[in-house]
DNA sequence: AAGGCTATTATTAGCAT
DNA sequence: GATGCTAATAATAGCCT
């Protein structure tokens, strides 16, 4: 990466490796944090050096309070029988996944009304602000597809109504139609069937009402 | 870093976020990748993005075994190398738990009215009506704090005014007065400072709209 | 070990595809 | 959504203090 190209692979040399480990590990504790805060993403980094001693790096909020105070979670005590690397990092990661799970789990109860007897005035408001606009958007696109729907059941509806009209002009035609319903309806009574002139509606009329009121709940299930 | 510097904070276009997201994502599993193999480090980094979708890299030989065979929780197999018992119960226990973080993740998306495309309309009733909850309870808990506020400030004004009252019955001792504020205020005009019979009170008017005035942020920041 | 200084290499923002 | 390009910024190897 600079004065010289180096290979991607051990440093033999110790000093130079314990520069580069901590010079590297700063850089990348860095983009970490920039990558989180440029696209809202949730981080978890854990660096055990060669010697076994753990840095962590952790992009919420709450946990970068608690990193910068220095009181990160109970030290995995490498004292004791060293349990293997893999399973310190693993016991580290696990750490960290459980106190993001209880984050999230407590932000999700307060947002739906739960658990606010640790907030202050400042965090109500802010709280009920961010309900106010998540409902304003859930409201919009509930009404969106409501809309949706309306609108396809008032063109199948005009659709129908089409049909209806070239299906009355056929009634113009009283020997084809005759023909026809002679050939698969009841045979007595034919014209009947289609004959709608007793329920005489004008042409044109709206049939939009009719239509939205088989709304109700568009879906199967 | 490049055409044009830009600012480590929240990239608010939509598309422009998921591109960088891609990228730099890439950039820190490969700065990782070096730092883990350069320094002989052992790294764990888990990336969530804001959809709630978990990348993961790992610099341990065993899960990134795991990892490259894509299987990761069950059946790990023992036929090769068995990880241990513990490692493997880790990594199962991990996985459930990047499992629930991207979950709650989502949901938290979701009832900031964001992501919302995936869900049908009972779905989004249901979250509306959750929304509608929350937030009734969340004023309601707000409004109390606000009462509460304003009662203390009641009370404190009234002992003011109490007090007030007391200070003004010392008026009546004008050889005392004159002894006070001549120790302290101005000479000149002594009694004047504590005289408030220019601006005469009622006694007992309700204090209370005074008082709220002073409401606001009841909080130093 | 920790920090400062460059010459150099690496990364990447903004576009285009 | 990913990939390629390129100008421009960022990271850092090697050296010094």
């Amino acid at each position: 990466m600079t004065r010289q190209k180096i290979e991607i692979k051990k440093i033999d040399n110790t000093a130079a490796r314990q520069v580069t480990f901590s010079k590297r590990r700063r850089g990348l504790f860095k983009k970490a944090h920039e990558l989180s805060t440029l696209c809202d993403a949730e981080i978890a980094l854990l660096v055990f050096s060669a010697t076994g001693k753990l840095f962590e790096y952790s992009s919420t909020s709450t946990r970068q309070v608690i990193q910068r105070r220095g009181l990160l979670p109970e030290r995995i005590d490498k004292l004791d029988s060293t349990p293997s690397l893999d399973l310190q990092l693993e016991s580290a990661t696990r750490n960290m996944l459980s106190k993001e799970v209880a984050e999230k789990t407590r932000e999700l109860r307060q947002l739906r009304g739960e658990e606010l007897e640790g907030l202050n005035l400042e965090e109500l408001k802010h709280l009920e602000k961010l309900l106010k606009t998540g409902l304003t958007r859930v409201t919009e696109t509930k009404d969106d597809r409501f809309l949706k729907e309306i609108s396809i059941l008032k063109r199948k509806g005009a659709e129908l109504e089409e049909e209806n009209q070239k299906l009355k002009q056929v009634e113009n035609l009283p020997h084809a139609v005759q023909e026809i319903v002679g050939h698969q309806g009841q045979p007595s009574e034919p014209v009947a069937l289609v004959h709608t002139s007793r329920n005489p509606r004008p042409h044109g009329y709206n049939n939009s009402s009719d239509i939205s009121l088989t709304l109700g709940l568009p879906f199967p299930n």
